[in-house]
DNA sequence: AAAAAAG
């Protein structure tokens, strides 16, 4: 038995290799061409250093530096613009790299950012030009709720977002929209704002950069920043996320949807020297991506400004507003110096949406409109979920036995599969590390009370399979886009059934199948009667023994309460008790301007929807 | 009770 959930795993990634694909379909064809804007692993996001600075064209005024947005011909080569782009703004032809250092020594050239996606592959070359499996997209069911909602697009030519967003798509090889795409970009470009259910391996990051890049490249001449303070930058947008590593993927990923379009990406968080965020951020920045605490630094000392703030985005908004950083959203997003509600835009983007947070969030949101995006193939099919039981005791021998079989059933064509292990505790996972590491498993470790370095290696080491194992605490649990996991293992249950949600989330991206074994035992009893409902919901085989500890436990509608909504991550709260289930799916449609669309019908009381 | 996020 044992044996064969290994097989799945492997199978899995197997499965992934033969689809040829990378969770965000982001390895760009251009890659191979820029080989020489090749930055060690050890030194990216690190541009200010990595890069030598380099004599450039006069500095543009502080104010007005951020350049680069080319009317009418926002597909061009930077060096195209000073003869072609009807651009006329205050800053001169320079482009951000002016202020301070060039992008790639000494040209007026911007780091190609699809260099690295090959190079953080290797040992899965084949999977180089990969895409999302759109096939497992079709039929996915989508609610949405609100006045006037903009109909959705079924391609990216629906939506004309310009040339040099037009080439970025085709550079991460997106064919069509993905369902949350299909509905958000719409929305969005229509200035209106979104609390979004939506799936991050679906493409949810593309789905608010595309509207805020094109919003900022179009309005890009008229943009005039204050000049008072030389040291202060004023960003266009800002994009904010609960842990680090997810704060740099976005801006990864930002980046190369930004690739020649003039608008700039930074990102600022904790655990790394700030002096370099800070030489980035005076080069100049349009989209800040950050995490709170380091940006509430800036924002303290002045380095950065929210006044002309004109996009919000939270990710992993629920995350963002539960008990531990809800002051500190508050606080920015309120308290300093960002415009109201109705004069920005604000989109909130999580898989778990609980109706207590929806009702907190909507302070933050003018006349919104609410999306769900029901789950990849309308169900978790895609990932095998399994719950055995063992004793705290027998967990590392249990651990054992599937990793000893999991690695004998994968060795097929070299290909290990990746697997995730979830820990409770920062503590606990480097004793677990440590134990897997003298037992003859490469494996490494990602937790809060490790160095930023640390972190950071051990994510690379994983992605890049060098240690296929990789022990976590929640810090890994949410958005974080990791290819080829193949098996997500709850070594500790969380006591939250949302975390585990976007634990699992972290294996089945992209339309891939994946596998998550949890391991359960008394003290995870508060969990067993969502766990039981959330596998029932997504056609999980749901052990008799797990049933019965379920109808021991008595309901508790406080923490594990679920908004509804079936495979949603949520119900837009302004609807309940108003909506009327039993409707149909939505395939084509959605865009009515009436008070919802969408469909019922599902188990009440937990969810499956992701990210 | 734990994890995350500023230093």
């Amino acid at each position: 038995m044992r044996a064969s959930w290994a097989d799945l795993a492997a199978n899995s990634a197997a499965e992934n290799v033969a689809t040829g694909s990378s969770a965000n379909g982001v390895a760009g064809d251009s890659s191979r061409a820029t080989r020489s804007a090749y930055i060690p692993p050890h030194l990216r996001n690190r541009p200010a250093v990595s890069v030598p600075p380099a004599p450039t064209s006069a500095a543009p005024a502080a104010g007005s530096g951020q350049s680069g947005y080319g009317g009418s011909s926002w597909g061009g080569p930077r060096n195209d613009y000073g003869s072609k782009s009807g651009y006329t703004g205050g800053g001169g032809r320079g482009s951000w790299g002016s202020r301070g250092g060039s992008w790639g020594g000494g040209r007026d050239q911007e780091v190609n950012p699809f260099a690295d996606d090959v190079d953080d592959e290797r040992t899965f070359a084949e999977q180089e030009n990969s895409g999302i499996n759109f096939d497992a997209y079709e039929d996915i069911p989508v609610e949405t709720s609100g006045q006037n909602i903009p109909a959705p697009v079924n391609t990216f030519a629906e939506i004309d977002l310009g040339e040099a967003l037009n080439a970025n798509i085709r550079r991460c090889k997106y064919v069509k929209p993905t369902p949350v795409q299909r509905y958000s970009i719409p929305i969005s470009l229509e200035g209106r704002d979104l609390m979004a259910c939506a799936q991050t391996g679906s493409g949810k990051t593309a789905a608010f950069c595309f509207p805020i890049i094109y919003g900022i490249m179009k309005a890009g001449q008229q943009i005039q920043r204050p000049s008072r303070c030389a040291r202060t930058v004023y960003p266009l947008a800002l994009i904010l996320s609960p842990t680090r590593e997810l704060s740099m993927q976005i801006h990864e990923e930002a980046r190369k949807f930004a690739y020649q379009t003039g608008v700039r990406v930074v990102v600022a968080y904790g655990g790394s020297p700030i002096n370099q965020q800070l030489r980035e951020l005076e080069r100049g920045v349009d989209i800040l991506v950050a995490t709170p605490g380091r940006l509430v630094d800036l924002l303290e000392r002045a380095r950065v400004s929210l006044q002309m703030i004109r996009y919000l985005t939270l990710d992993e908004a629920d995350r963002m507003l539960d008990m531990g950083f809800e002051p500190q959203i508050r606080k920015i997003v309120e308290q300093m110096d960002m415009p109201p509600p109705g004069e920005r835009q604000t989109m909130l983007f999580s898989a778990t949406f609980p109706k207590e947070i929806q009702r907190m969030a909507s302070d933050f949101l003018s006349n919104y409109i609410f999306l769900a995006v029901g789950r990849v193939g309308s169900s978790t099919d895609l990932i095998v979920q399994r719950v055995v039981h063992v004793h705290d005791a027998e967990k590392r021998s249990y651990l054992m036995d599937l990793l000893h079989a999991q690695r004998e059933g994968g060795v097929q064509g070299k290909q290990e599969a990746l697997t995730l292990v979830f820990v409770e505790t920062k503590r606990g996972a480097d004793s677990l590390e440590n134990w897997l590491f003298t037992n003859g498993f490469p494996s490494t470790s990602i937790h809060g009370d490790r160095t930023q370095q640390e972190r950071e290696h051990a994510l690379r080491s994983f992605k890049s399979g060098k240690t296929p194992i990789l022990v976590a605490t929640d810090v890994a649990a949410r958005g974080l886009d990791i290819p080829h996991v193949a098996h997500v293992i709850n070594f500790d249950l969380p006591n939250d059934i949302d975390d585990y949600v976007h634990r699992i989330g972290r294996t089945g991206r992209a339309g891939k199948t994946g596998l998550a074994t949890a391991f359960f035992n008394d003290s995870n009893a508060s969990l067993a009667r969502p766990l039981a409902d959330l596998m029932q919901e997504a056609n999980q085989e749901v052990p008799e023994w797990l049933s019965a500890y379920a109808r021991r436990s008595t309901y508790s509608g406080g923490r594990n309460r679920r908004s509804g909504g079936g495979r949603f991550g949520g119900r837009d709260f302004r609807q309940e008790g108003s909506f009327s289930r039993g409707g149909g799916y939505d395939h084509h449609g959605g865009g009515n301007g009436g008070g919802g669309s969408g469909y019922g019908g599902y188990n009440s009381g937990a969810t499956s929807a992701w990210d």
